[in-house]
RNA sequence: UGAAGCAGGACAGGUGAUCGCUGGCGUCCGGUUGAUACCGGCCGCGAGAGGAAAGUCCGGGCUCCACAGGGCAAGGAUGGUCGCUAACGGCGACCGGGGGUGACCCCAGGGAAAGUGCCACAGAAAACAAACCGCUCUCCUUUCAAGGAGAGUAAGGGUGAAACGGCGAGGUAAGAGCUCACCAGUUCCCCGGGUGACCGGGGAAGCUCGGCAAACCCCAUCCGGAGCAAGACCAAAAGAGGGGCUUAACGUCAAGGGAUUGCCCGUCCCGCCCCUGGGUAGGUCGCUCGAGGCUGCGGGCAACCGCAGCCCUAGAUGAAUGAUCACCACCUGUUCCGGGGCAACCCGGCUCAGGAGACAGAACCCGGCUUACGGACUGCUUCAUGCC
RNA sequence: UGGGAUGUCGUCUAAUGGCAGGACACGAGAUUUUGGAUCUCGUUAUGGUGGUUCGAAUCCACCCGUCCCAG
């Protein structure tokens, strides 16, 4: 895969898309640092979600780990299933979140599912 | 050299490569259009967080609503003076008080002689004064030790955070601002200086008046409310009004069905089409050129102001400004080289290894305040020590 | 963006500006063969920094934390 971008269209952009994935989710994944939800959508591509809570900490560190959520979508988007809204919810993080635990625990959630 | 005080800012790592994100401009392509206008796509160019962007503690601009003139009341805020400012609870200078050897720092710093209230415990007494232990005099009892009654007194004692001036002399039965000198303080008057807070000097009075207003309160000054999710525009939908809907005709669109005893007309209901209006979802604007920044000159002790020249520097909306790699820069140790020194050692360069890289993310925009923060730099000043 | 509420022993909760109290819990002892129950004794707190005051949990200012509401 070469198309390491990530425009408008594979994002989720209102409220009311979160709330129907949240409402008509098939997967439910429960991982070390975040919970991931997917449900099937009308297109024929993925549309990721990013959802990190004040309780996460500041605004520097809720920015630097959706840029790391990004990144690791846009690196990886083979792991993802096509044709299904993804969100991925970010739980309390500790010393150990970075690039490659958070890759680990999104591959092996993504793995472990036949879609 | 060491310790300290104050102030400042295109300080808040830099450069390059690759892959991305946001919005701007441009070429080309596609769609649309009366159109050089709009939408979408590829590529290219250049731009993209802060000193606090934070907390949301004050003050404004801007927008809408209310009153459309003035006063009073209520509520809130502020509180030395003079200035600066669009304004401020901010800033500057000065005055007064306090702290520090000093540079310098801190202060909600109006009124207690307008009224009300409070001042625990202790103490006789906590505020128009009064009198527990005392001290003194007179009278009575009398065992001549003392006790009782009355009068005078506030020097001494002890309590307390705070006790109704201090010290000395005179005076007295004992005492007392009772009198006097000096000192402190209060109020008033006069003179001089200052825009003023206030400062300096002189005089008089009564001799002396406690603290708390970040207790109620009084005085002076200021304040209409809400906020860019303000507000404006476009506009699927819902709900509203009007016209129409067999065939045929006409420039276009449409779909008719049911109830009213069977039929026709009429009326009503549902559906469909068009128009008006409406404003939900959604979108566009508001949105970044502004009490703007930099430099120079001039005014002012300063805050700040004036003039001239130059510059344009983020506009997101589940919300962009990131990730990886390399090199350089910072700190510590170290190998080697060069220089200085009698030496300990110091300075510069170089190799290698290790370490630090904080607080924190624009959300309409400004002026402040407050708080968080690893370190580096610059300037001025003080104290101590040594040398000349 | 705007508006609130609140912070006291480990937990819950009192306290006019004047000795921070009570209950549960915890620890020690007594009682009991042991445990429980009971009794006695004890430890532990005013979110932080300043200020006003003779004196602050209380009053004032600024921070910190937690929770809630409206759009």
């Amino acid at each position: 895969m070469s198309d390491e971008r990530f425009p408008k269209q594979e994002r989720l952009r209102k409220r009311r898309d979160y709330l129907n994935v949240e409402a008509k989710k098939q997967r439910k994944i429960i991982t070390g640092h975040l919970i991931i939800l997917a449900a099937r959508n009308s297109e024929n591509h993925t549309r990721i979600g990013i959802t990190v809570s004040k309780r996460i900490g500041t605004a520097v560190k809720r920015n630097s780990v959706k840029r790391l959520l990004r990144e690791i979508y846009r690196r990886n988007k083979e792991i993802f299933p096509p044709g299904y809204d993804v969100v991925l919810i970010a739980r309390k993080q500790d010393k150990n979140t970075c690039y490659k635990t958070l890759f680990q625990e999104i591959k092996n959630a993504m793995g472990s599912r036949t879609w």
